[in-house]
RNA sequence: GGGGCCGUAGCUCAAUUGGUUAGAGCAUCGGACUGUCGAUCCGAAGGUUGAGGGUUCGAGCCCCUUCGGCCUCGCCA
């Protein structure tokens, strides 16, 4: 059964070669006499007929053959007569005739056929996953995966970095997302938590000495689950020493150029371009702008303060912003695609109405004018400042949220991503990346009257904002930079502190006691105190990278066996019961057998 | 925890206002066929309409409950 060659490899220049080919029936053509079988292995198809007047048996034995079968088979390689040719195949200038196969393996007939899976409900195609997963289009996603797996360890190699793994079982910390726990059997009543990420492991690996470590690293969050979000997925995660913000900036945009090259032959121009947190929010409304398009958000408060319009002036008496963005062309949609449709969307994150102006010519032809029920509000100098504002033109849209900053920016950023793909305007096959610095280091959390960490809370403010960590807190900036494409995070990371006082000071400003941050972290912070370097460094998540390199939309088409909105496993149909036994070792009762316990004490 | 869409044959879908025996294409099974390549032609088989309950003379369709899938808000340091 010796394999001498790949179905899909097989072109004119190995005609008259006898060749040895192994794989799954595709699909068989019975011409009663002559047999075509195309067949599958990974590298693609190839026809191999049987002919009875070239080797009768292997052509009985054809006959019985069925869809996914499998099979070897040893052929001549021949030139397909001419107008034979079948130009959809790479391999189709040739065919296999063959005098010998042999039956590896029947299959039952599969739930759905492999050349309309893409149209078959998702839930049967995770149940039968090996069977979707035969498909070319996910295996080419799993080969972009590995190869960009491939191409991220031979970077950092060569660049020095080593790939050191960090424990799966770890200590619960119960900041950030929701922990995946472990019970321990030995310690009975304690557990691990499953990683989040291996921050304090990557940086503990720099007080010891590595200055350059990396690991490809599977990270779990037991949160809700969305199109690019899944609670178990994989990052690529980095750490360096003795390094500023530029410098690991630097290091890995050069790793995203590469992998850009090499699986999309995209150019990725460098340095990538740099922007503020403060330019990003002012101008798209959000930290990860989707640069593949303009219309800019703009803010109108100092025009609608002066309106007779309400709504604006009490808003903006209040501290609240007027912001607007200006959609070309989008004077086209009717009252209620505006009042219903687009306001209904806006409704979803939070604003309170949209308000909106259709551009038209005026009256006298001169000019332009705005129309809708509230331009009556604004004077002409007024209207004519709005329309200067946006160097809006005749039939585009205004549209405008009236809101505090917070909530205006958290409906037209989706807003305008909406619009900008409803109207065309996104320039598709186009990557767009820019880094996106100077986050502040800390947001307040009205609720619990205190500050929150942006990043996280090992993230290093800007030098020179240090001096605020006692007088002005809310505008420190921190040293944290997002990589962003298209509208899409990719990674993130920050250049982290060093300096326990720092580290100490920090907690405090989080409302973190030195009991909490000695029973959460002190191996940590002793750690810093025994010589830690400057360090700093960054994590992509491997599945959206993945997912931009291969054009879906779904983090489930980049993982081979991925989990369901409410974290099943179809295949294995995990999470599952476990035996009262297990249960029993770990010290562990679930909440129905405690109901039951008390049940039977009750009687 | 909230909102939206969906569930009919193995698969993809149809089924008039609530009205006869729930149809079609593909797949499957049987037969025919020497150049097909999404083969073709002839024939057959295939259904607890996700599940449970209700309204009705009558339910795939209306109502309630429930299970599952997807999208989304919250959540995701």
């Amino acid at each position: 059964m010796k394999r001498t060659h790949q179905c899909g490899l097989l072109r004119s220049e190995h005609v008259d070669q006898e060749v040895t080919l192994c794989g799954w029936v595709n699909s068989y053509r019975d011409h009663g006499n002559l047999v075509f079988v195309d067949l599958r292995d990974r590298s693609g198809l190839v026809q191999i007929v049987f002919d009875p007047e070239y080797n009768s048996q292997s052509h009985l034995q054809s006959r019985t053959l069925r869809c996914e079968w499998v099979i070897t088979c040893r052929g001549r390689v021949r030139p397909r007569g001419q107008g034979l040719e079948n130009p959809k195949l790479p391999t189709g200038q040739i065919e296999v005739i063959v005098d010998w196969m042999e039956l590896l393996n029947t299959a039952k007939t599969p739930p759905f056929d492999t050349d309309t899976a893409a149209q078959v409900n998702e839930e049967l195609r995770l149940s039968y996953r090996y069977i979707d997963l035969r498909r070319r289009s996910m295996q080419d996603r799993l080969r972009v995966r590995h190869r960009t797996a491939k191409i991220t360890r031979d970077y950092f190699d060569e660049q020095g970095f080593w790939e050191i793994e960090t424990p799966m079982l770890g200590k619960s910390t119960p900041e950030g997302a929701r922990d995946f726990l472990v019970p321990s059997r030995l310690y009975k009543g304690m557990f691990y938590a499953l990683p989040q990420s291996p921050q304090l492991f990557k940086q503990i690996l720099m007080v010891s000495g590595c200055e350059r470590y990396f690991q490809i690293v599977r990270c779990f969050r037991d949160e809700d689950p969305r199109a690019d979000r899944q609670a178990e997925f994989t990052q690529i995660d980095v750490e360096m020493s003795f390094v500023d913000a530029e410098d690991v900036m630097t290091v890995n945009e050069r790793l995203i150029a590469r992998i850009f090259k090499e699986i999309l032959d995209v150019d990725v121009s460098l340095p990538i371009l740099r922007m503020t947190y403060a330019q990003a929010m002012d101008e798209y409304g959000i930290d990860r702008p989707d640069l593949r398009f303009e219309m800019k958000l703009k803010d109108l408060s100092d025009i609608a303060k002066a309106s007779a319009f309400k709504v604006f002036t009490s808003v903006v008496e209040k501290g609240g912003v007027v912001k607007g963005l200006c959609a070309p062309g989008g004077a086209k949609f009717s009252r209620s695609d505006i009042e219903k449709t687009l306001t209904d969307f806006v409704a979803d994150f939070g604003a309170k109405g949209l308000s909106w102006f259709k551009i038209e010519p005026n009256q006298s032809g001169q000019g332009l004018e705005l129309k809708s029920n509230l331009a009556k509000f604004f004077t002409p100098a007024q209207q004519q400042e709005i329309l200067a504002r946006f160097h809006a033109g005749p039939d585009d849209l205004i549209l405008m949220v009236a809101d505090t900053r917070e909530a205006a920016n958290k409906a037209l950023a989706p807003l305008r991503v909406r619009l900008g793909k409803e109207l065309g305007l996104v320039r598709e096959g186009e990557y767009r990346f820019t880094w996106v610095v100077d986050f502040p280091l800390f947001e307040w959390n009205e609720n619990e009257k205190r500050f929150d960490s942006l990043h996280h809370p090992f993230t290093s403010p800007v030098p020179e904002d240090l001096g605020k960590l006692d007088s002005d807190p809310a505008h420190i900036r921190s040293q944290a930079y997002d990589l962003v494409v298209n509208g899409s995070e990719i990674g993130g990371g920050s250049i982290r502190i060093h300096d326990p006082k720092v580290q100490a000071k920090v907690f405090d400003l989080l409302k973190i006691t030195q009991k909490q941050a000695q029973e959460r972290f002190g191996f940590f912070l002793r750690a810093l105190e025994y010589g830690a370097p400057p360090h700093g460094g960054i994590a992509f998540g491997l599945d959206r990278l993945v997912m931009l390199l291969t054009k879906t939309e779904n983090i489930r088409d980049v993982i081979a066996f991925p989990k369901t909105q409410r974290g099943q496993c179809l295949l294995t149909e995990a999470p599952s019961e476990v035996d009262a036994s297990q249960l029993e070792e770990l010290n562990l009762r679930v909440q129905k057998h405690l109901h039951q316990v008390e049940k039977e004490r009750e009687l």
